[in-house]
Parts: C-alpha cells; structure tokens; sequence
DNA sequence: GGCGCATAAATTGGTGCCAATTTTGGATAA
DNA sequence: TTATCCAAAATTGGCACCAATTTATGCGCC
C-alpha cells in the first residue's frame, strides 16, 4: 500500500479520513470482506493512530464496515436482501416528495438539472468509474434537493452510502449506464412537463434498476 | 453529578455509553444546549477517557450533540424546522409501508400489538416520563416491524432519535399523551379490519401529532 | 467604580506506550 | 505425512501523560 495523498501530509487536513476510506471502499479499492489493518489505514493516509479508530468507528455505525472485538473491522460483504430494502426505502421517500420536486422546480433549477444529466452523460464515454459515481451523485442530490427537506436529502445521500460498496457489480454493462442516462432525462422533461406520476414512475425505475 | 450505575462500575459493559448518555439527553437529564464535559460524563457513567470520546461523536454523528472544537460539545437545541421535516419523512415511511403491514399481521402479532398499547395507556397513569418514552417506543417498534423491511425499521429507530430530545416540550399535556394512546389502539383497530387507508390516516394524524 | 489585560486554572485533543488477545510459524509426536 | 501443541510475532484496545487552546480569576489602570 501507498500514500495517497503524499503532499497533503504535513497541509491541514481540511478533508476527513473518514471520506477517504468510505471512497476506497466505495470505488472498490478497498474489496468486500478485507480486513482494515490500523497499521496500514495509518499509513495509506497519513494520519495517526487516533484518526484510525475514529473513522473506522463512524464507519462502524453507518454499517459499512464491521467489527469483531479482539480482531478487526473489515469492510461489509454486498448483501443482496439489504440493498433491495434500502432500495424500498429510497423509492418510497423519492416518489413521496415527487409533487413537490415539481413544485420548486423553476426554470433555472431545470436547467442545472439538464447541465448535470448532460455532465453524467459525457462521462460515460471518457470517465472512471469514479467520475460516473460522483456524476450520478451530483444528479440526484441536485433532484432531490428541490424537495424542500434537507433532513430528507441528508438520510438519502446517507443510506445511499450504504449499500453501493460495489458499484462494478450493480453498474457491470454499459447498456444499462446508458438506460441510466436517458432516464435521467426523463426524471427532467417529467419535471418540466409538470408530470407527477410521469415523474413517479421513472423514478421507481430507475432505483429499482 | 453522581454515578448513575454504581453496581455496574465493575460487571462487564454490556451496554453502551452511548445508549446511557442519549437516554438522558431524550429524558431531559442533559437540557438542550448545556455542555458536555468529558469529565463529567467519565465519572457519570463510570467509563474510560475513550469511551467518553467515542459517545461524543458517535452522538454527533447522529447530530443529538454538535461538537465545537477546542470548545467541546453541547445538546443540540430543539430545532422546530427539523422535528417538521423528520415527521414528513417518517409519514412517508410510515405510510408507505402500511399496505405491508396490513399484509403480515397475524392474529398473533395483533394480539401483541394491543398488548404493548395496553402497555402504554397503564403507565399515563403511575409511570415516570421514560415509562411512556420507552412505551411508546416499543410499540411503534412492532407495528413498524411488520412491514419486513428491517432497514427501514432501524432507519425510522435512528431518526426519532433525532428530534425527540424535548419530550417534556412535546407531551406538554396529559390529554395529549392520553390522545396518542386511543390512536394507538385505532392503528390496531384498522390492521384488524385491513383498512389501509384508515390506518394510513391514523398514522398521518399521530406523527403529526 | 468599571474596564482591560495578564496570569492561572481548566478543558480539550493528540501522542505514545503497554497489556490482552489473536494469529502465525514451527517443532514434536502419532 | 499429517495433526496437535507451544512459542513468537503481530494486532487490537485501553491507559496515562502532555501540549494547545480556551475560560475564569484577579490585578492594575483609566
């Protein structure tokens, strides 16, 4: 294992280790089931021994790694029954605040909208799979922050961490990238169209891939 | 400030000190904006240096305290905008699921459910504030984990926790808590009668209180 | 008498060290 | 050759100490 940041070692550590290695483990770097030794979080991100256990802790909490006293935390193995249930609750708390994403939509809100379903689709032909992760983020935080409930688009970007800990086995073939794509689209000219159920229906969609 | 669990100081820890500290955040034990000083809670609780700093984030990641550095930490205020939009997203949740609910109540988990409700109304009379906190809990703990969705159930677990730090502010009146009890008994009523709809409402009106 | 400043007390937050437990490696015996 | 047991290395987890920052106290000055 490497530094990852080797020149951020001595700047102030404006970003927290916690993100760091939720992003690891998110992109796949750091595989379902390994074991997170101190020792090398340590010294991957160049940070002390306190920082370690801190995040892996909150880590611990937000049920993304696991810890087995006396052994070590290792990162959560895909559960298959737990994704579909978060998926359940992702599709009742989206579709339920449908009507008022169209609400709140003005003009210029529907144009940003576009510009990020526009950002994602570039990304599909030059990008990582990193860059389409943070892509699809940045769509769908955008979407559901025209709701009005900032409580409700903190626990859905919350629960969304989740479960996506291997993006290369739900995202395997670009067909369904690009479905993804265009049904971001979709989700847009519903909004436009003033379509709630239009809207509704894609969304389930979509989350239900 | 005295050692809430003297015979315990010894016994294994089973429980956490994050349950003990939350516990009398959410009873009013710990006022809402007071300070929480690390050696207060290591002789409160009688616990370690590090099982204080754990509970502390761990609560700041839940956002009941928020952490001010170098300062310390304090309860988080009652934020009125917050409860709100954790009751709209618990109305989605909770209605959502309603249908499911109705669904996978046996006979026997009915039973159960106006047992708990029983529970419940027994202590308005000679119980203490956290009798019915906790009475109140357990109920909606089995009516909620009927929909079979235990991610969702923990999820709705979580984010009471968040707002209810005020209970006194909130069952100000004894024909209030008195109230929640009769909508307890009409939410078993209409999952006897397998009316969504009416127990739909009846959740709508209880959470938003 | 009230305000400002310097010093002292208190609190937080980090670093390092050491005990407890587990895993690994190897030697011995069946 | 394979299984078992013992010892050594490695890892976790807690404890105690110390630096940095903030708050309280008291003195002098206006």
């Amino acid at each position: 294992m490497k530094t990852v940041k080797p020149k951020e070692s001595e700047a102030a550590q404006t970003v927290d280790v916690t993100d760091l290695i939720l992003n690891d483990i998110q992109t796949g770097v750091l595989a379902p089931g390994s074991w997170l030794k101190q020792i090398d979080l340590e010294r991957r991100y160049g940070c002390g021994r306190p920082d370690v256990r801190r995040a892996l802790d909150r880590l611990t909490q937000k049920r993304i790694v696991e810890h087995v006293p006396n052994r070590g935390y290792h990162v959560f193995e895909p559960d298959g029954d737990r994704a579909r249930q978060v998926s359940e609750i992702r599709i009742l708390l989206e579709t339920g605040v449908a009507d008022r994403i169209i609400d709140n939509a003005t003009a210029g809100a529907i144009a940003e909208l576009r510009r990020l379903a526009d950002q994602f689709d570039a990304v599909i032909l030059d990008g990582t799979t990193i860059d389409l992760y943070e892509a699809n983020l940045a769509f769908h935080h955008a979407l559901l922050s025209l709701c009005g409930n900032d409580e409700l688009v903190s626990l859905v970007t919350e629960i969304r961490q989740r479960t996506s800990s291997a993006p290369v086995s739900q995202w395997i073939t670009r067909a369904r990238i690009q479905q993804s794509s265009l049904e971001h689209y979709e989700m847009v000219d519903a909004i436009n169209m003033k379509d709630v159920e239009k809207l509704k229906s894609v969304i389930v969609r979509h989350i239900r891939q």
